[in-house]
DNA sequence: TCTAAATATTTTAAGCTTGAAATTTTAGGG
DNA sequence: CCCTAAAATTTCAAGCTTAAAATATTTAGA
């Protein structure tokens, strides 16, 4: 007895490159875009905007190294950007009591401010870049992309 | 009368900027997947397989700056990889008859050799990352990320 | 022919990123 | 108490990336 599915002219293994790229492609293509508004408009970068996005969550500060994890960067790279935030007061460390090792980063006050306009403008950049997306291809988009996040999750 | 749709809970923008993110946190961890591949297994770098991979599809080579436009980098970075491959023996600058500002690079038989290599395990690498996709996710996923690839090419 | 603008490329300075080495501090076993 | 291992962070060297400046060449117009 045949099998069930229809050969197929391309491999799975194929098609499966072939979106990769092409979801290579789409992010790229938004990343730039952010990375341009970032600089030309706000006069700041990504890896800048992701560290205070960060520290925004988490009002009591982040342990440098769980800043670093929950950033998935290393450890080396967020002290030079934490180092950059605090030098023009968008960012502090703070000693951490009984761990002298341990500092937490945290924002300023003109920190939150600088964030919440940085955030607010990237959550329409987003939307704009995105605006192909109807609410029903978002949900199914993100669908899909739990299958290939859950993967990732396995492996750790 | 009332709107037909039902009112959301949460703003479309806000669900765009959650995909948007999810997107991102799915392509970079499978890109450091396949730069810890590169790395690890075969001593080089992302950037360079996409130079060598870019030149493996012309090869009657291809001029710096036609070279740069399609990877989507600037000139000054081809430059440097090119360099470097070209130390190694990958890949060759060729004069352009007729014009003495521009030269053509190309894969060498041993840069194409290497290629074919890396090709193939990179094939692999993605076929396992993407194990969670079917043959009807990749076409479902590619046609929503076509919808925001159209975006990208309208604004140009 | 001369010359200004356009084109092709490389160089440069600054910032991001990583993995590995170095430093400091803490924790635990003898 | 001592001493080794582990943990938190920073430093370092190397490579990637960009935008802008510099160089060299070609093109087109006066």
């Amino acid at each position: 007895m045949k099998s069930a599915q229809a050969p197929s002219a391309e491999p799975l293994s194929k098609a499966r490159l072939r979106v990769w790229l092409k979801l290579l492609k789409s992010v790229n293509g938004i990343e730039t875009e952010i990375r341009r508004n970032l600089r030309e408009e706000h006069g700041t970068t990504l890896p800048r905007f992701d560290v205070m996005s960060a520290l925004a969550r988490f009002p009591d500060g982040l342990k440098m190294s769980d800043l670093s994890s929950y950033l998935k960067v290393s450890n080396g790279n967020v002290t030079g950007i934490v180092d950059k935030l605090t030098e023009e007061g968008l960012a502090l460390r703070v000693a951490v009591p009984g761990d002298r090792r341990a500092q937490v980063a945290r924002l300023t006050a003109k920190g939150r401010a600088a964030f919440e306009d940085l955030a607010q403008h990237h959550e329409d950049w987003i939307n704009t870049l995105l605006e192909g997306l109807s609410a029903g291809n978002v949900d199914a988009l993100s669908a899909h992309l739990d299958s290939i996040l859950d993967r990732q999750m396995e492996e750790d």
